[in-house]
DNA sequence: TATAAAATACCGACCATGTGGTTTCTTTGC
DNA sequence: GCAAAGAAACCACATGGTCGGTATTTTATA
């Protein structure tokens, strides 16, 4: 019953559990005080371990911010495959795909931090992180050329892409979900054919 | 360009040449480097001056990063409304001129180009900015609402936005041209009633 | 199964460097 | 002469990174 201070050193190992924190908190400061602020003390007294901590798990701050972006964007390439896993038309399956996962409505999960915006805001910052984006990108394009490569669904990503840019700046869009329902509605087979261009 | 570097003391004083020199500079860096390599070093190194001739201009690097923003933005407003002056038609005056500022032709002016992405890399990597952006594009849209409130029209700007972020981050766009007119095709008065949505 | 050894997880003191910022001084231009 | 332009030396401090220590967990071995 002692008031004694615990030693530090005993507390349970959990490297799973800290690690995942770790990333979590980096990618929380990235969203809510920018990539300047992600320090590994910043993210040490966030996630309730020491600096050196933090550095046994990510040897360097670039692994550290690597790992918070390979973590993001292998979020938003599941969220997107589980989307297309239910959709069971194929044409455009891939484009609705990425403007669900891209735009976040009132019905998404906002309890869990904006994984998207991380992901942006991160590779804005870094122009080597903004390479391993377009690859993956351009990858996912290429392997959804045969049903997602009209002119119409790629603006319609674009859009999405927009949207998001608008939200993270604060800039007001009239009616988010009747634009996202229309976006929707381009990504149909017959869109192209049944409206003019 | 860049100030020459002369001896020291002996150099002629041209402060306004000097300043101009650091905006641009600090705009260079913060687009090629980033935000976190914009320090009053790397700005007077770039600009031939010390440290010290930076603070003169700019007593905190806050105020320097804001002035950057502030002359890209003045920038831009002027090259959105000297668009829009030479444009006969009113309705989506103010989206056609967004989207020619916005999206780099080939025909564009680099350093037009280099404006915009300078605009959006400290935007998007400083909340205060952003919302200063964000204050900004508000202001328009309300300013122009009587001609450029359509849904079509935001979503024409929309991907004029969406365009640049791929444009930026290096994802291929197939031709950008056909987009760009087709987007402009969005903007005449008639298109949402002679096509379907 | 018991135990020693090796590997891992994490702490905490330390260091070198670059940063934003201050101050003082010299030069220029009116 | 005097105010502005700019140089140059300086400072305090946060940061990324190193290092050696300590506790726990896993593995090897007997």
């Amino acid at each position: 019953m002692s008031v004694e201070i615990e030693n530090p050193y005993k507390r349970k190992k959990q490297p799973e559990v800290v690690r995942r924190a770790l990333l979590d908190q980096a990618a929380r400061i990235t969203l809510e005080q920018g990539l300047s602020k992600v320090t590994f003390q910043a993210v040490a007294d966030a996630a309730g371990v020491t600096k050196g901590g933090v550095m046994h798990h990510f040897a360097t701050k670039n692994a550290l911010v690597l790992e918070v972006f390979d973590d993001a964007m292998a979020k938003f390439e599941a969220e997107v495959e589980a989307a297309m896993a239910k959709d069971p038309v194929s044409h455009g399956a891939f484009t609705r795909a990425y403007i669900d996962a891209t735009i976040s409505l009132g019905e998404k999960a906002q309890e869990e931090y904006d994984n998207q915006a991380t992901l942006y805001v991160l590779m804005l910052g870094d122009s080597e992180l903004r390479e391993l984006w377009a690859q993956w990108a351009n990858t996912q394009l290429e392997k959804h050329a045969a049903t997602d490569d009209t002119e119409t669904l790629c603006m319609a990503r674009l859009v999405a892409d927009g949207i998001w840019l608008s939200d993270f700046s604060g800039i007001n869009i009239s009616d988010k979900k009747s634009l996202h329902d229309r976006l929707i509605k381009m990504t149909q087979p017959d869109f192209d054919n049944r409206s003019g261009q």
